[in-house]
Parts: C-alpha cells; sequence; structure tokens
DNA sequence: ATTAATTTTCTCGACAGTCGAAAAAATGTT
DNA sequence: AACATTTTTTCGACTGTCGAGAAAATTAAT
C-alpha cells in the first residue's frame, strides 16, 4: 500500500538529502548545502546542527579565507561514527578492508587462497577467523562495525547472506549470517562482485555527466567465470543494481557441458575453461579443471594472433555467445552502454568483431545505433569502491530513520 | 538529483493517496478513507472537502442504514470531471471506447480493418477521422477529453507517441501526436498492447492476494506475432510495466527469415506465420504473406493432433523458441509467475512440453521451482482494462498537482 | 413526542516542519 | 575603528497533520 506522508517523514527525507550531499561533495558548507539540496538555508541550519547533535556530523572551523566576508565552516561526516567491514573474495585470494563512516580505508590485508581449495568449511573458518582478526587490530568493539559487506563470485540468494552456488565450491551452500554471528553484531551483506563494479561505473558517470537520468549500465566480466551487473539510475537520483546469473544464460542447447551441469550456458563457451576446451579441441562433455592459470589462455591467446586456426575459433566462438547474450540482454532491458572488466579484457582484440556483430544483431541497436563500450581494468578497485558506496549510503538510510541518536554515539 | 520535501508535496502525496484509495475501493465512507489511507480523519476531512470544491469528487447522501449512528456519507470520483478516449488496435479492427472519469464507458464502436492495408495514409486518416467521429456523438467539448491513448502491436518509441515498427506497416513510422494535434488537445498515448495485458492481470492479482509486491509478472501474447509485457510491482504499491519487443530476440543466428529482416527472431519461428512456413516446410528464406487466417494455423493444428509429424514439428519448434526465450528472460529478470493469452493459446497443448521445458533448463529454476503458469482468454479485454486503470491514474497523478481547479472545471 | 444512545463527521488548538527576511557573526578593507 | 562583505543563525509566518472533543444525524428506548 502507498504510504502517508507526515511531517515526520518529511524531514526524514531531507535529513537523507544532506547525508547524500555530503557523501557526493565531501566537505560541504551550509550555503552549498543549501544550493544543491535546494534546501532554505534555515531548514539546513535546523537539521546540520541536529545531526551534529546526535555526533553523525563534524564541523570542520578551519577556514582558508578566500577574499573577505564571515568564512564558510564546512561540515563533514564524523568518521568514527560507525565503521564496516568490506570482504573481497576473488579466485586468488581474500581482502579484508575496514572502512569508516567517512569512507576512508583505515586497514587491510589479503590471504591468498590455497590453489586446490574445494573444502568450505575449512575456507569458511579461515574466513571467520580473518575477519575477527580485522576486528582485533582495529582496536574497536565489535558493536562499532555495523556491517560486513563481502563480494563473491556466484549465485547469490535475495534476501539473507548465502552463497547459492560457485565457481569453486558449485552447490555447497553457504551463509554467511550464521558464520559470523556469533563474533559480531553487524548487518551481513553479500552480493555478487560485477554487481557492484557496475555500481561503482554508474556512479563515476553519474557523478561526471548530468543527465545520466533514468538510464541503464551493462557490466561484463571476463574472467574463469562471466559476470554480468546491470545498474540504473532512477528517478530520485539513486543508483541501483542487481546482477542476473547472465553466465549461465542459455547460449545454445546444443552447446558444450557447464560447471552448472547445463548445456551450453554463455559461460561454459565465453568463459576460460570454455575457451580452452575449444581451443584444444577437447570433448564438449568434458569440464576442465576449475583452476586455470591465466598463463594458458595467454599462449592461446599468442597462438591465436599468429594464425592459429582453432585458437581464433575458440575465441571467436566465445565472442559469438557474448555478444548474443548481450544482444539478447539489450532487446529485453532497452539499450545501453557496456562496461567491460576482468581478466578477459586482454583478449578483446580476438572477440571484438563477434561480439559486436552479436550486439548490432537486434532490432533496436539496428534501428538506432551501437551501444558505448568501454574497458575498466582496475576490476578489484570498481567492486571495492561499489561496496564501500553501497554500505555507507545504506547507513545513512538507517541514520535518518534513527533521530533518537542512541545507535550512534561512538565519536 | 534527490527532491527535497516540502509541506506542499506532503499534501500532495496525501491527495493522492486519497484518490488511489477511490480507485481500489470504488465508493468510499470518510472513515474508510481514513483507516485505509491511516490518515487522520481531520486530515481526510480537510482533504475531501478540498478535492470535492474543486469538483473532482461528489457525496453521495444516500444512506442505506446500517444500525443506529449518523450515516456515513460516501465520495466517489466526479464523472464529468474528465473524460478519455481508448483506441485499441488490431490485425482485424480498431476499437474505439469513450470512459468517464469513474471508469465507466459511455460509448463503443469497432471498425474493421480491410484485409490487405499497406498504406500507412489512407489508415491514419481513418483513425483520425473516427475519432473525431466518437468525439462529435458524445457532445462533449474537445477540451473534456484530457486522453486519447492508444494500444497496438509492435516496437513502440519511449517518450513520444509514435510506431517505430508494426507487423502490418513494418518500417513506415507513425506519429500519433502529429495526427491528432489538430483535432483535439489531449495527451496522447501510444503503448504496446501486451503491456497492458500484463499491467491488467497484475493487478487484479495485487488486488485479490496481498504480498505480491515488489515481484513481477510475464504475460506472453501469442498470435501472429508474438508480444511480451512485464509488470512489476514497486515499493510504494505502484504497478509499473513495460514491453520489450520479445518477439525479436534472437534465438537462432541460423535461423529462419523474420519479417523484421533479421535471421532466426523468436517471431520468426514461433509466431503464426513461422509456424506455417515450418509446417508446409517453405523455404526458412521466404517469408509468408502478412495476414494468415486463423483457420489455417487450426488446420496444421487438427493434422498435428492427428499425428502428422511435420505438423507436430512446427508446433514443438515453436514451443522450443519460446520456452528457451523465456528462460532466458527469467535468467536475467528472475523468476516470475508467466501468463499466456492471444490466440495461440488454443494450441498450447501442442506446444507445452517444449515451452516447459525451455523454461526449466534454467539454473534458478532448477534451484528452486517452476514459474506459475496461467491462461487468459479474454485478451482484448485484459488490454482495454489495463488502459483505463493505466490512464486514470494518470489523470490522477496531474490532478493532485493541479491545486488550482482552473483545469478540472467540467460537472 | 421526547430523550438517550450511537456512530460518523467536522472543528479547534497543539505541534512539527519549511521558508523568507532580517539579524547576528566573522572576517577583510579602508 | 568604522565600514563592507559574506556566511550563518534566528524569528515570525505559513502550511500541514494529529488528537480530542464538539456537532450532526440517525436509531432505540421511554
Amino acid at each position: 500500500m502507498l504510504m502517508k506522508a507526515s511531517t515526520e517523514n518529511l524531514r526524514k527525507q531531507n535529513r537523507g538529502l544532506i547525508l547524500s550531499a555530503l557523501r557526493r561533495l565531501g566537505s560541504v558548507s551550509h550555503t552549498e548545502l543549501s544550493q544543491w539540496t535546494s534546501l532554505s538555508s534555515a531548514t539546513v541550519s535546523t537539521i546540520t546542527t541536529e545531526l551534529e547533535k546526535e555526533g553523525i556530523l563534524l564541523r570542520e572551523e578551519q577556514a582558508p579565507s578566500a577574499g573577505r566576508g564571515r568564512p564558510r565552516v564546512k561540515f563533514r561526516q564524523n568518521p568514527n561514527c560507525a565503521f564496516i567491514a568490506i570482504v573481497r573474495i576473488t579466485s586468488e585470494m581474500v581482502q579484508y578492508s575496514l572502512v569508516d563512516y567517512a569512507g576512508t580505508l583505515k586497514d587491510r590485508f589479503e590471504e591468498k587462497r590455497p590453489p586446490a581449495e574445494t573444502d568450505i568449511d575449512t575456507f569458511s573458518n579461515r574466513l571467520k577467523n580473518d575477519i575477527q582478526r580485522l576486528i582485533e587490530r582495529s582496536e574497536l568493539q565489535p558493536e562499532q562495525i555495523l556491517t560486513v559487506s563481502i563480494t563473491t563470485k556466484g549465485l547469490v540468494a535475495s534476501g539473507k547472506p548465502e552463497l547459492l552456488w560457485s565457481p569453486v565450491f558449485e552447490d555447497k551452500t553457504m551463509n554467511f549470517e550464521d558464520l559470523l554471528r556469533p563474533i559480531l553484531p553487524a548487518q551481513i551483506r553479500l552480493t555478487n562482485d560485477t554487481q557492484f563494479a557496475a555500481q561503482s561505473i554508474a556512479e563515476q558517470r553519474a557523478a561526471k555527466l548530468r543527465g545520466f537520468s533514468n538510464r541503464k549500465l551493462a557490466t561484463l566480466s571476463l574472467s574463469h567465470s562471466i559476470g554480468l551487473g546491470i545498474a540504473t539510475e532512477e528517478a530520485n537520483g539513486k543508483i541501483s543494481s542487481f546482477a542476473p546469473p547472465f553466465g549461465h544464460m542459455m547460449h545454445d542447447p546444443n552447446g558444450p557441458l557447464c560447471r552448472c551441469g547445463a548445456h551450453g550456458c554463455i559461460e561454459s563457451i565465453a568463459g576460460f575453461y570454455g575457451i580452452l576446451r575449444t581451443a584444444f579441441e577437447v570433448d564438449d562433455d568434458v569440464v576442465p579443471a576449475k583452476f586455470i592459470p591465466l598463463k594458458e589462455i595467454e599462449n592461446i591467446a599468442v597462438r591465436a594472433r599468429n594464425g592459429d586456426h582453432q585458437s581464433e575459433y575458440a575465441f571467436r566462438r566465445a565472442g559469438e555467445a557474448l555478444g548474443i547474450g548481450l544482444g539478447r540482454l539489450l532487446t529485453l532491458l532497452g539499450p545501453m552502454p557496456i562496461a567491460i572488466t576482468g581478466h578477459g579484457t586482454l583478449f578483446y582484440d580476438l572477440m571484438q568483431t563477434s561480439i559486436l556483430d552479436g550486439i548490432q544483431n537486434t532490432l533496436q541497436v539496428r534501428r538506432n545505433k551501437m551501444p558505448e563500450v568501454s574497458f575498466h581494468t582496475d576490476e578489484g578497485h570498481l567492486i571495492f569502491n561499489g561496496n564501500v558506496q553501497s554500505c555507507l549510503s545504506d547507513l545513512d538510510s538507517n541514520i535518518i530513520s534513527e533521530q533518537n541518536g542512541t545507535k550512534w554515539k561512538f565519536n
């Protein structure tokens, strides 16, 4: 049902407006806040003093004197008002980061993953211990860490932090809520990594060019597996994102065997293991090893660039699956720019023609113009950034609801 | 940018709440409004008297005396406050309806389309004249008709009422704004018909079972061409919908020629002309006639049910294209129930197995359960209904913004 | 017929929020 | 030290919602 509007959520919404302006603009003066939010100066005053009293904002007294007149007082987030733990799981390592409410990185370490680890219990126990270590090193109380946000490849449940299917552990599920609840009371989030890559790229664009409004952006991650994230800027300016299991979208029902058990998924052709299988003419029903060194694929690429037909074909076939898949995506969700990340960008030259052909072969694309395709090599950084931004804006949303400052007493 | 909240939009939102309650509940008393909207009785009073003064609401003085106490006064929309013209274009005819602000049908007539009409100018001129006739018969002033909302098959531009591609006129575009602006000042809307079928079914469901919230529903229309609409219930309870050109999503790059010029679109295999082509073993590069009598397809179905292999294959092939296409849809947009409409439902028995197989072959479906599949034979009615509901709630949205009642003076 | 009971609707004062304008504050300039 | 300039806060007006009690309109009881 529609929600009724009261003066109370009026204030909530405007508090949120102030916090989001602060997120986007960094350190901001009273006047700038008023201009950006188009709230009156009077309202900005009451809200900022309120937030300051609650320990969420700090005033920066220093004034770098730019001309005559009363110097501006800048506001910024109180960094110690909350902390978040960011965990990024890749196939090679797990990265643990501690970030404060202002978004600055306070601590970070990485742990390599053993090359052929398939036992989920040892993995999750190590993860738990490492998070414990992150907390202890920080010398914070566990309650001060309000969110633990984990990114991973694979299929994630919606509504609860549970991994349903992953390239490494396959059908063995893993509930991070159950795992971490004993050691800290924080909210636990689990998200597909490419979703945050998309979120991060979309936020960069939105910050740069105005009028990205209500538009979408797709991010494709090429690697051992195939990831896809879609970010949408909504009418209110917020960017939302989701990550469908694009790698396991059916490409060809008679195609090769996929790690998920089906036949002809995009990943089974365009994932590194699919490319390797085609290049070495391994039978389509054989699933190669889980861990393929990047070097292997690079060697195939070298052969392809030297004119080896089968190697060329392996990449061309991968490009076809990706291109037609992207075409189907654009057919269903409308035209949108496409950003490509992951190690697979190294081989884009070998797939370009077939990828673009697939995209081109779409009613809307033929009728209008080719969507923009861009490349982003800093995938890890994008994922981390998107995760942090998403966590912090979530925290902001919680804060605006809790007008009694009991929960935000750390300072 | 996020919108600031003022006391003004506070009132707007609550006015909208009252109007939407009235839409959903029909004739409603003060107390019921207060309960449904959870607004206080005082607020309901001020808003209803305001809307009454503006001529948007009427009080129903009659009181059917249920027990002692002051009888309830019921409110309802002022039917004469606004009118909308609904135009439904099908391949056989065009249906013109006049509906008042309360949603009651005031007038309706249908005009058959000549069987092989390909000249877009004669078609649009006839359409214009028929709308003119609808206005004249109503004896209303043209300004009293606030919206003309047209539904059609084919690809519709977003943001302007322009037909970009249609089964009959193909690439000849048609701008209804330009066509109708000379004869009336109303807002002109053009929408894909299956989108409104989806909207209508979703609204039925939302009214019946609570907790449909934030869920999606896909509606597939099987006929000469293939239509798809997707409706989503948003967090605020409103149902939004869109219609991707699913019929022209690539099924098989090596497939038969489609009317759109590409090869292997779903429609080229599963549209009636695709089924006919397969059944008669016509070459894949030949596009059959535009107008195929339903009888023809029924004959093929009879032969298929009698065990004719090629006829069976024609339907099975169609089902495969549809099923795998739906599977791809579910992969990208998540699991959702599927409603099927259109004449093609008559032949569902011949396609069922292959359709369900295709849907089944999806990571999420295999992991959870098969989505519900339902059938709706009253496609025309659904489209009309969805269109009316959508128009009226649009009108409501406009009304809540215009507090100076200048525009709503008809009563 | 009159009074009491009951239910619904309206009205009034209190409270919360935003806004514009004017006052206050803090600095540079003369 | 007085003035100019810019930023921030304060104050009164206005709009909106709410709770409680008053008013209205009817049935039931006396």
